[in-house]
DNA sequence: ATGTAC
């Protein structure tokens, strides 16, 4: 395939055949050799031959092949003549990082951080079809999809200074729960309350290191050795179904012909299914910002019981990690609305964006980047810069470079704890198959992806955590 | 990611 070299971090495809504006990859010489071996960059080319996309057709530094669109892709589409896409936000819509910090240091929780692990494990329900403990009514459930973490804030869990902290302030107002399917809200109900599997987990970080002092500040990462407490967890079974609802619906509808790949089914942003996709879409980010608040509130929990007290657990951001969205954007000099699909892939709005909170808004908003299992974690501050270089969007994680087959193939669950114990991490998972799956072997180095990302600017880099104890579904 | 197939 052509690719350009624009910079150290930049290549293109220039546009060709029936693409309506180039490709641009944000990576490095060492990364792009792993994005070369799979299909990320044809669907990157295939992305570009949409309907009413915008400037170019971006992938991100930890970009892998998906579901028609890559992950960690991003595409904007005009509100007019564009269309939108259940392909380009994922089947688990509005998976999701949150952040808590913590008045706790590494050493204060050291003995007991088994002890935390095997309390939060009976807290919060794990792994794949589990189901939680909460009873919910179907109204209830069609309430939460409507709400999303007021909701849970609301119902007891956690407080309003943590709807501040979190994107869209926990709640996408375009949600309309009503056009939900019988089985997606059946799906819903008892799941709610609950981490999922695959890459979800919770990790009890330590901070290690401090590149900006004045932001991370600003986000409560105060010190060298402070605890964290960083929740990654989607919309379960309830998004899953949304996206195989939409997709079926449209290609009933539309029919598959023309498309580069029957996998970026779409349906014009205007039309009647277009809008209900976007309405039931909403409804599956409510309900992931209300599992995420849940999650938070039994963490808290698990701290006051095993610590003595969650005091000072504050909120640092919860951000989406595949979501689509109507934002406004300079394109061509012109102040626009588009439709944004970021697919594995984060916001990262710089300074005086008025979507940021206000406590954020003289920095830019904090982003969350999650490594794989055993490996560093990044905070990183959106930049000015990204909203020309990527529609203020950077890298969700590190990325997978194998697939969880060839995982299986190479790895064993029960080497991995070991290796990870002798390194003083403590894990704790419902499957050995699924700690083989989530190998930090089967994925990109993040420490390179986050470098990318700061160099070429879509985000910079404020702090980097390490695990202390990591519980997988 | 996912009641890893309806």
């Amino acid at each position: 395939m052509e690719l350009k070299r624009i910079n150290d971090y930049t290549w293109e495809i220039p546009k060709e055949g029936d693409m309506k504006v180039p490709a641009l990859i944000y990576t490095s010489a060492k990364l792009l050799e792993s994005v070369r071996r799979d299909m990320t960059l044809k669907q990157a080319k295939n992305v570009a031959c949409l309907r009413g996309i915008q400037r170019k057709s971006y992938v991100m530094p930890d970009a892998h092949q998906g579901y028609g669109f890559p992950i960690g892709g991003v595409a904007a589409f005009d509100m007019d003549d564009g269309i939108i896409s259940p392909g380009g936000v994922g089947y688990d819509i509005n998976c999701g990082v949150r952040l808590l910090r913590t008045d706790y240091t590494e050493r204060d929780i050291h003995e007991r951080r088994a002890q935390l692990l095997a309390e939060m494990s009976k807290a919060v329900p794990a792994g794949v079809g589990k189901g939680g403990i909460t009873r919910l009514s179907r109204n209830v459930l069609l309430e939460v999809c409507a709400k999303g973490a007021e909701w849970a804030v609301e119902n007891g869990y956690g407080t309003r200074e943590d709807l501040e902290r979190t994107e869209e302030s926990g709640r996408m107002e375009a949600a309309d729960p009503s056009y939900l399917s019988p089985r997606a809200v059946e799906r819903g109900i008892p799941q709610l309350g609950t981490l999922g599997a695959g890459n979800h987990f919770l990790e009890i970080q330590k901070v290690s290191e401090i590149y900006d002092e004045q932001v991370s500040r600003v986000f409560g990462i105060d010190s060298v050795g402070q605890v964290l407490m960083m929740i990654h967890c989607g919309s379960r079974g309830l998004g899953h179904q949304v996206a195989s609802d939409y997709i079926r619906l449209m290609e009933n509808k539309f029919g598959i012909r023309g498309l580069p790949d029957r996998e970026l089914i779409n349906a014009p942003i205007r039309s009647q299914l277009g809008e209900r996709y976007y309405k039931s879409m909403s409804a599956a980010v409510n309900y992931a910002f209300a599992n995420r608040q849940m999650i938070a509130h039994w963490v808290r929990d698990v701290f006051a019981k095993v610590m003595g007290s969650s005091e000072g657990m504050s909120q640092v951001y919860d951000v989406c990690h595949n979501v689509a969205k109507f934002e406004k954007h300079k394109i061509d000099g012109k102040e626009r609305e588009v439709c944004i699909h970021r697919k594995g892939a984060t916001r990262s709005f710089g300074p005086g964006r008025e979507e940021i909170p206000e406590i954020f808004r003289s920095v830019g908003q904090p982003v969350i980047i999650p490594g794989s299992m055993g490996t560093a974690s990044y905070i990183l501050v959106g930049t000015s810069e990204a909203e020309q270089l990527s529609f203020g969007s950077t890298a969700h994680g590190a990325g997978r470079v194998m697939s969880r087959h060839e995982a299986l193939r190479r790895f064993r669950g029960e080497q991995i704890k070991q290796e990870m114990e002798s390194r003083g991490i403590e894990l704790k998972s419902t499957s050995w198959k699924g700690v083989a799956e989530e190998a930090s072997g089967a994925y990109k180095d993040v420490d390179e992806v986050v470098k990318v990302s700061h160099k070429a600017g879509l985000g910079k880099l404020v702090a980097k955590v390490v695990p202390v104890g990591v519980m997988k579904g």
